[in-house]
RNA sequence: GCGAAUAUGGUGAAGUGGUUAACACGCCAGAUUGUGGCUCUGGUAUGCGUGGGUUCGAUCCCCACUAUUCGCCCCA
């Protein structure tokens, strides 16, 4: 048999139904922020991330897809989206023919060559967005707002969320030798993997999980002791903007990101419900004001994040959340012998022509077995033809829900059709409102004829 | 890159060194003379991951490989 890729996946049934579901909520949040959506290639030019992400990291060095093409060009599969897009910034000169700043939201597929795990996937899909052009702390703020809405939205509860502040470049090296100063001395207790990342990321090093209960952790200098001026006012400015935002955060000082690229503030958003495994983080971000220059474009400030779907929707199933979606037909269109077909296939085009999501018998079963198939596709009216019935131009109708049946001229069925599946057409509307958070709506807007649970309306 | 567990039909899952490998769900049909979802009866299934070895004989024992799952590293 031949098999999907390892760490692959494919997604059909209900569980494609979710993703369609997440994203377009993703699509509709995204048109209020008016973030406008940009497809970048899947693959790019190995040079896109090695100079982005950093040579030395590890999602560079080995994790990434790279293969050379037919004009022996290097090329890589993207492992994440925020390279390819400031590479398109760049070279779209979007810094000069865009609004500013440009806000951007992607969603699509990532690869990385890794050992599948709970949570973690060789080709994964993000949704994620760049604010590139600001340097306002604001933007920060708002940027981490955005995945925490969108998780808020679909129903999610158990999240924390996390930011740091690693400072400007001139703050992040002088942590840097401090933490290398500090460590040093201490090099033979720490485990194994810490003593790697001792010349590779000391930084890593805090978030040890190893020696993490030590006295040398614990001990350690923190990043807040050596940022400058400037780093520290902007820091405290993200914080106030994110108490604006409602936004409730927990300040972990050890929290220090993988890619070379950030500086200023990074965040996480961690799932903490019963059963995640231990691949927990949402959605993560930062600042990278150096990454557009280092691309080969103008001197450009940007924040961005990006979020997992895969593991988005874990943590829905793991919080059980049932999602609004349609898993069912309007009508189901069945005959009683063959000779009602050639109907049947007109009745359900001209139905669905009309509107109507309609499912109708495909393999010429019994009638019994067209009652079971009706039931298991969650069909709400049944439609039985027979040829009796459409000699006097009738046609019989059965509620599924009620078993009421009843025969009607064929003249009628539209009418009779729009009338009783309308009130299904308000639910569903009306559940989309609900998706809207109670706070957002205030008297003003309830006085209009905004569907809302606004409790003093 | 390192470590652990697992591998039997469409699904779940028993089981044995020896003729046709349980059972359940599912699916199809009949009882029901063209209106089902209950019940009963019958039918249906490309199945012991792959390759070696031990043996008269292996799905079962041994080895290797592969795949899946989980963990470490790292990451969304």
């Amino acid at each position: 048999m031949i098999t999907k890729p390892k760490g692959c996946y494919d997604i059909y049934g209900v569980e494609a139904k979710k993703w369609q579901y997440v994203n377009k909520m993703i699509d509709s949040l995204m048109e209020k922020y008016n973030y406008s959506y940009i497809r970048t290639p899947i693959f790019e030019s190995s040079e896109v991330f090695h100079r982005g992400m950093g040579e030395s990291s590890d999602v560079v060095t080995k994790e990434t897809y790279d293969f050379i093409d037919r004009g022996n060009r290097s090329m890589t599969l993207r492992p994440e989206g925020t390279a390819g897009i400031v590479r398109s910034y760049i070279e779209n000169k979007m810094y000069g023919n865009m609004p500013n700043p440009v806000k951007l939201y992607y969603n699509g597929t990532m690869y990385r060559y890794e050992r599948p795990q709970s949570g973690r996937d060789r080709e994964l899909t993000q949704f994620g967005v760049e604010l590139i052009g600001s340097d306002d702390p604001f933007s920060d703020a708002e940027v981490i707002s955005i995945p925490v809405n969108l998780y808020k939205m679909l129903g999610l509860r158990e999240i924390k969320v996390k930011i740091n502040t690693l400072g400007d470049n001139e703050s992040r090296s002088r942590y840097r030798e401090a933490l290398m100063e500090y460590f040093r001395p201490h090099l033979n207790e720490l485990c194994d993997d810490c003593k790697e990342r001792f010349n590779k990321n000391p930084l890593r090093i805090l978030d040890c999980k190893v020696d993490k209960d030590s006295d040398i952790l614990k001990n350690a200098p923190v990043t807040l002791d050596y940022l400058n001026e400037e780093s520290k006012n902007r820091f405290e400015k993200v914080k106030e903007y994110l108490e604006a935002l409602e936004v409730d955060y927990e300040v972990d000082p050890k929290l220090v990101r993988g890619l070379d690229y950030y500086n200023h503030t990074v965040f996480e958003i961690e799932a903490h419900v019963e059963g995640f495994g231990s691949n927990n983080v949402l959605g993560a971000g930062g600042r990278y004001n150096g990454l557009v220059e280092l691309l080969g474009g103008p001197s450009t400030p940007g924040v961005g994040f990006a979020s997992g779907i895969g593991r988005l929707i874990m943590a829905l199933d793991l919080e059980n959340i049932e999602l609004p979606i349609k898993d069912d037909v309007e009508i189901f269109i069945m005959y009683v012998s063959d000779t009602e077909k050639n109907y049947a296939a007109t009745l359900a085009q001209s139905l669905r022509m009309s509107g109507f999501r309609v499912e109708t018998e495909y393999t010429g079963r019994g009638l019994k077995s067209q009652f079971k198939q009706a039931d298991r596709l969650n069909a709400k009216f049944l439609i039985i033809l027979n040829d009796e019935d459409l000699k006097n131009n009738e046609i019989k109708i059965k509620n599924n829900k009620t078993k009421e049946e009843l025969t009607l001229g064929l003249d009628y069925l539209l009418y009779y059709l729009d009338e009783v599946l309308l009130e299904d057409d308000i639910d569903v509307e009306y559940k989309e409102e609900e998706m809207i958070e109670e706070d957002d709506c205030d008297e003003y807007h309830c006085e209009g004829d905004h569907q809302c649970h606004h409790k003093g309306e």
